[in-house]
RNA sequence: GCUCCCAUCGUCUAGCGGUCUAGGACGUCGCCCUCUCACGGCGAAAACAGGGGUUCGAGUCCCCUUGGGAGUACCA
């Protein structure tokens, strides 16, 4: 059997982590399998759907490289396939037409709920011959009374619903347009979708949609129901829980690498491996091992998995994605040191692109002031003196490299009678305008002679001036 | 209320009847390394929700309780 799996969302808003999570595990399962991986776009719901949204999860989608193999097919361009086919089951007996009205339904719902039984539909237009006149009846499927409806989820296990606690559900409005329940079983079915991998909050559904493929003569899918992703305080995850779109990892500096890396781990292992490139997720990652339980989002190891992947990864790849935040930050790197070079130079003290971002402005651009606890800290004492010797030192260098700029600092240091740290500071932060940057001669190289010369002659200016006044 | 699902350190998890005085990771806290920030190294605190069974033996199987979650729409 040929293995198609799907991603299914709804086009109401951008796309979340727990989506996210859903279409990472349905891609890789068919990637694993070597079936292919559709979206569809559930936007039957035209007042909450926008042209916006479904941008958002596309957008989404291509960022975290979850690539499907067709064009995303959209349920409003469907409208004819639903109709047809709830002509069928209304042929075949299998639904029929339900003329009770809105308010008529709700005192039904509330009195079963009074009488402490669950709030169902009783089935009373069920055997109606006549239409109600002026009345556009709704469509109902006919669920059986009795006997059960089960089946073997891949995450969950078996999973039974007795047939009596399942009531005849709406599969088209009265305007004639169909609900999700049946929609999501058409497209099912007409898209060959074999692997229904979805978020758990539709296992409830699962035994309604399962049943009407089978009133349709359909072969049913294979379910996995993965668990919903909780936010930090193990509560739903919502939008007080801060960043919950996807795209907002971007803006804030995480990988798309590191974010599926989080979300494949969140719920899943393979033995003590937590950094899993996407090639090793497609290698080692199994459905059936997807926890049953929900997990609570953990923000501090995102980053530190971040991290792990700006530190692992090829710097042409970081570079690819950090290129985007420099142009944010309005950074030209086309006048200063190579950026790949800068990559691996800071690669290990940014736990992400943003941070590094920040950290690396001064490499392209000269500071303009000074951090006040820097100032305080390194321009006092001899500073002055320290840096005018540097500075003598370093144009008397024949040639500017790391190691040679090093040799005028450790040079210094010793006729001074400093350690190193009170004559490797103040160049920091003359140079960087901070007292953080890589090593210095790593900085200076990178820096390169005129900048690091210029700058040093401005913070001695600087130190004279303040001095003075 | 009813139906369905779930339950090991704060968090993510390993554990698939004896090897568990419960392992790893993030985070936290010490110490070491050190020109800053980091990286790294070493170490510490930290969990089987409760109660019944089954069994020679239960974190592991069964039941109940408790606690979470989902669904219960002419939303998706």
């Amino acid at each position: 059997m040929s293995v198609t799996t799907r991603f299914a969302p709804s086009p109401t808003g951008y796309l979340h982590i727990g989506g996210a999570r859903t279409a990472l595990y349905s891609w890789l399962y068919a990637r694993q399998q070597g079936g292919r991986f559709v979206l569809r776009i559930e936007d039957t719901d035209r007042e909450r759907s926008t042209e916006e949204s479904v941008q958002a999860i596309l957008d989404g989608m291509a960022w975290l490289g979850l690539e499907a193999d067709e064009a995303p097919v959209f349920q409003t361009a469907r409208f004819d396939r639903y109709k047809a086919l709830t002509q069928q089951l209304l042929d075949s007996g299998h639904a029929y037409h339900c003329y009770c009205s809105k308010d008529e339904l709700e005192t039904m719902r509330e009195e079963a709920r009074a009488a402490g039984r669950k709030p169902m539909y009783d089935g009373r237009c069920r055997d109606r011959k006549e239409p109600v006149p002026g009345v556009e009846p709704v469509v109902r499927f006919r669920s059986p009374d009795d006997g059960e409806t089960a089946f073997d989820d891949l995450i969950k296990g078996r999973v039974v619903f007795q047939n009596k606690e399942l009531d005849d559900l709406i599969i088209a409005r009265g305007d004639g347009t169909p609900t999700y329940n049946f929609t999501v079983v058409v497209d099912d079915y007409e898209m060959g979708i074999s692997h229904v991998i979805r978020g758990d909050d539709h296992v409830n559904n699962t035994p309604r949609q399962i049943q009407i493929l089978e009133a349709l003569g359909a072969t049913v899918p294979v379910y996995a129901h993965v668990p919903m992703i909780l936010g930090e305080d193990g509560k739903r995850l919502s939008k007080r829980h801060g960043a919950v779109g996807v795209m907002s990892y971007r803006d804030e500096g995480y990988l798309p690498e590191a974010l599926l890396n989080y979300l494949v781990r969140l719920g899943w292992s393979h033995g003590d491996q937590e950094v899993f490139t996407r090639d090793e997720m497609l290698a080692h990652f199994r459905i059936e091992q997807v926890q049953k339980g929900a997990g609570a989002f953990n923000p501090s190891k995102l980053v530190w998995i971040n991290h792990q992947h700006l530190q692992s990864m090829d710097p042409a790849q970081v570079l690819k994605h950090w290129q985007w935040h420099l142009d944010q930050a309005g950074i030209d790197v086309s006048q200063g040191p190579d950026p790949i070079a800068v990559i691996e130079s800071q690669r290990e003290r940014c736990k992400t692109l943003v941070e590094m971002t920040d950290k690396s402005r001064f490499f392209y651009e000269a500071p303009t002031e000074y951090a006040d606890k820097a100032v305080k800290k390194w321009f006092k004492g001899d500073a002055q003196a320290v840096l005018t010797d540097l500075l003598e030192g370093f144009k008397a260098l024949p040639e500017w490299t790391g190691a040679a700029a090093h040799a005028v600092v450790h040079g210094v240091a010793e006729r001074r009678e400093l350690g190193l740290g009170k004559v490797a500071q103040p160049i920091r932060v003359a140079v960087s305008g901070d007292a953080v940057s890589p090593p210095i001669d790593e900085t200076l190289e990178l820096l390169g002679r005129e900048q690091t010369e210029t700058r040093i002659a401005r913070a001695i200016e600087f130190l004279a001036a303040r001095d003075a006044a």
